[in-house]
DNA sequence: CTCACTATTGCTATGACTTGCGATAACCGA
DNA sequence: TCGGTTATCGCAAGTCATAGCAATAGTGAG
């Protein structure tokens, strides 16, 4: 199947916005944001509106093409949905960045769902806390 | 040791907004917004400005006085310090918030701190993912 | 190919913060 | 008690994200 069927057999349309966006999120190798999302498409075409990048991010999300992660801050990262998974340890005092293999996650999330039926995605948002090298730093 | 030697050991300043902020989070029963915050103060005192409550709970957090969590949705959620500890689930799905002890989490937490050495706060973003209701309804 | 239908776009507006700045008021030492 | 220093305040402006709405453009049917 392709983006465009995809697409249709939900209802929805194949725009020209809609595969620009997508290909800026998997041209980057990386997470981005909506708005590094937005100049990409912009050096590729011409101008799209900020809302019609969000609009399609959320789509594409739908679709299972793409999702998002919270980090420290407060911005959205996007990424393709076909990376392997992670997750994220965020420094409360420096805000350095570490990922970890979402294997450490399973045994929470299997305890979450059989005591209380809740399908944790416990990648989705970074876990916030103090880094080793903090730590040391504040004792 | 009282809100003002706390405020002024650190270079702070006792000034009447700053207690009327914190007073508004304690007399709280649950989390509340900024927004509501300035609405109580309004509601006891005067006028007070949006900024001069965010910034006020962001320096009643570095005293320990305060904290906050992230939910489900965009707004942060402050709370005094000295309440029982708890997580959040959320479902994406239908928006329900569900609480669980910080006991669920010790097992995850002392792996973190072992393997790399990182201090988890794990209470502090909503665990996000769908509930058991939604998750019947879907398959 | 043409046309009607309606999802999607861009624009504008709102919400939740955040930041810069001059004016004000805590605080401390004399 | 009286300044001088400077943290904090209120206001204006800026950012990230979402929502409403008229105009536009994919789509499927004929």
């Amino acid at each position: 199947m392709d983006l465009g069927s995809d697409l249709r057999a939900k209802g929805k349309r194949l725009t020209v916005q809609r595969r620009l966006v997508l290909e800026a999120v998997q041209r980057a190798r990386h997470h981005v944001t909506a708005d590094e999302v937005a100049k990409r498409v912009r050096g590729e075409a011409g101008q799209i509106d900020p809302s019609t990048v969000y609009r399609n991010l959320e789509a594409l999300e739908e679709l299972g093409y793409v999702t998002h992660t919270h980090l420290g801050s407060r911005v959205t990262r996007w990424h393709r949905a076909d990376m392997h998974q992670h997750a994220h340890l965020v420094c409360r005092s420096c805000g350095a960045e570490d990922e970890v293999p979402v294997s450490v996650f399973t045994g929470l999330a299997r305890r979450l769902r059989t005591s209380h039926g809740f399908r944790a995605d416990l990648a989705h948002s970074a876990v916030e806390g103090i880094c080793r090298r903090c730590a040391v730093v504040q004792s």
